[in-house]
DNA sequence: CTAAATTCTTGATATATGTCAACTGATTAG
DNA sequence: CTAATCAGTTGACATATATCAAGAATTTAG
């Protein structure tokens, strides 16, 4: 059942979040900000504390860590889907992770303040929060998964089907990044499919 | 400050869960109910619901998975860790882990229903479960940066200095393949250290 | 529109890791 | 205790993937 008032910020809640009546969606979605960034603009610095969680509305977000040797890119945040370093979100600690626009884009924002109310405004509200810590609990355990099962041909392959739509829109070294590969074994398999 | 009382049970709930008074441990770890396992039973059979959560008392669990090619072993529980299938126990799917005993084992375990019932019981309860399930996604999320910024060697080395006692009671090809390795690979590699 | 910067591709080559097979040592079952 | 399984090691070799360097293609800035 289609409601055509809701709102878009509304729709991406409920994907993450699950299925949340009219009344606290509009309660949640209120406590939400707008803003955008310029290409290149950060919306995390490593270091620095990550104290909101943010959707994306349009453009592209990527989320990446500077270890010893190299820069990895661990995730591409798209239209609709959020964006945070959650260890530093939920333990307040400085964030490992830097978040960088890859091209303009408009984020809804969260602060860790609002947030904190929502468990006081919304009784089904943990159960909400827990079910969405366990969704991004699942992926990461694919992830591992495909690291120690697959091939990167295969993590190519997997990663293909599920995200087709990022290949024409970012930079294709940092979907290499995410997957575990080099740039160049990326490009020599994609000539291949 | 040490609390003499508190039993063994506590001290892993605690470890997990974070710092609770004692009377809510208490409450906490009456819910909990031994039983062994003879080396080789399982805990948790793929396909089958994950219906509770144990800590390990005294023993060894693999929790392995079954995939298109080969097995993979994804984790190896030790004396006061905890093991489930966090997917199925959450969603109440059907298990994609295997937890076996290595050993003959003992484990305190809760059943999903009473786990359920500690958020009325206790008024903490959901932030003690939130911050369990952050730690478990933190976990998780190194181990995928560890596949995407570092080679066998460093992966064995890591693991090595923050699991030394593990070497000693696991076959180990079983955390070879827990590091994305083979069995060769991490004989040779742990020749040279 | 042009120059500069960035991204992608390609080839040659190096290296890490996997595979297979044989062997040794350790553990287990009877 | 002994045979049988299982675990670990080692060597020879195969393969996947990384590295380096050059060039082509694309994007960006002025």
């Amino acid at each position: 059942m289609e409601e055509k008032s809701i709102s878009e910020l509304e729709h991406y809640i409920r994907s993450s979040f699950g299925i949340i009546n009219s009344r606290d969606l509009q309660t949640i979605a209120s406590l939400f900000k707008i803003s955008s960034l310029k290409k290149g603009e950060y919306l995390l610095l490593e270091g620095h504390r990550c104290t909101k969680l943010s959707f994306v509305q349009s453009g592209l977000l990527r989320m990446y860590r500077n270890t010893e040797n190299k820069e990895v890119t661990q995730w591409i945040s798209t239209k609709g889907s959020f964006s945070l370093d959650l260890a530093s979100f939920i333990f307040e600690k400085p964030a490992r992770l830097s978040i960088q626009a890859l091209v303009d884009t408009v984020v809804f924002s969260i602060s860790k303040e609002d947030y904190g109310k929502l468990g006081e405004m919304l009784s089904k509200w943990h159960e909400l929060e827990k079910l969405f810590l366990g969704n991004c609990f699942i992926t990461l355990e694919e992830r591992v998964i495909s690291h120690l099962a697959m091939t990167a041909e295969e993590r190519y392959e997997h990663f293909f089907e599920s995200h087709k739509e990022l290949f024409n829109q970012v930079p294709l070294q940092y979907i290499a990044s995410m997957l575990g590969m080099t740039a160049e074994t990326f490009s020599r398999i994609r000539k291949k499919q």
